[in-house]
DNA sequence: ACTTGACTTGGAGCTTACTCCAACGATTAT
DNA sequence: ATAATCGTTGGAGTAAGCTCCAAGTCAAGT
């Protein structure tokens, strides 16, 4: 039969076994299923957790408001408006964070730019605290 | 005189007056002047530099980037082709982190539709772990 | 039966980035 | 002059998010 170990899910995913079990741990992601003799076997619905837990640890969501939407999700139905508030902050979050991110690339691009000029012409025209705006 | 004390820089910039120590400090930003007293006096170059660290860690650049960027820069023109690697490497990580959050953002903004409309409708017609994609 | 290798838990340890003192020095207000 | 206020340093403490063991269990191969 076709069992899934923390070790494939590990290699899978590019997460160490450790963190995966610690995610399961702190209520990141719900408990896995297992195998009679009590080690890790992820099914289908265990993916999708383990999934959506990385792309929200990846985007820089905490670990607490991912393991919060898991908690409630397990609470059922009645949950609901308190999930939709949760992800509606975290998505506040998120497109702060997004502006933020466009800010320095801005002035990233604009120092990197600075420098190729600099390295082409051999001329360095401007003084190291120019930072435009 | 119009001295400009830590209490002010940090109240402009929302930062507290530990963190403006801790970053000189560790060198995230070259060394502040000081009046004959010893105290703090924000000049324009100053604050230049703890604009840029400010953006480049709400951008989520770690403290060592942006303190090793302040390094070279501090020793002059010789580290410009470091300088420039540097930077180039910060932008690719921003550029990945802008793809994951942008991934993010487009699962959450599929299940905060979602909850919307089940609110609206009263009609929860998907499972917890459909996870479009 | 026994070695090998992968898995388990619980807990300690580590890294990053601050944050919070304590003890002291300098300026300002009375 | 002296108290209050604001600043200083050095170092210890904290929170988040893993990471690394030790000690044990389980399943497969010889």
């Amino acid at each position: 039969m076709g069992k899934i170990t923390i070790r494939e899910v590990s290699r899978q995913y590019g997460v160490t076994q450790d963190a995966l079990r610690y995610y399961e741990r702190i209520g990141m992601i719900p408990p896995v299923s297992r195998t009679a003799g009590g080690a890790r076997d992820y099914q289908d619905e265990d993916l999708a957790w383990v999934e959506l837990a990385l792309c929200m640890r990846s985007a820089g969501l905490s670990v607490e408001a991912i393991s919060e939407y898991v908690r409630l999700a397990r609470l059922g139905d009645g949950t609901i408006k308190d999930r939709l508030a949760l992800l509606q902050g975290q998505r506040e979050g998120l497109l702060e964070r997004q502006g933020q991110i466009a800010q320095a690339l801005e002035r990233l691009n604009y120092k990197i730019a600075r420098y190729e000029d600099a390295l082409k012409t051999g001329v360095l025209n401007w003084a190291e605290e120019e930072n435009q705006q």
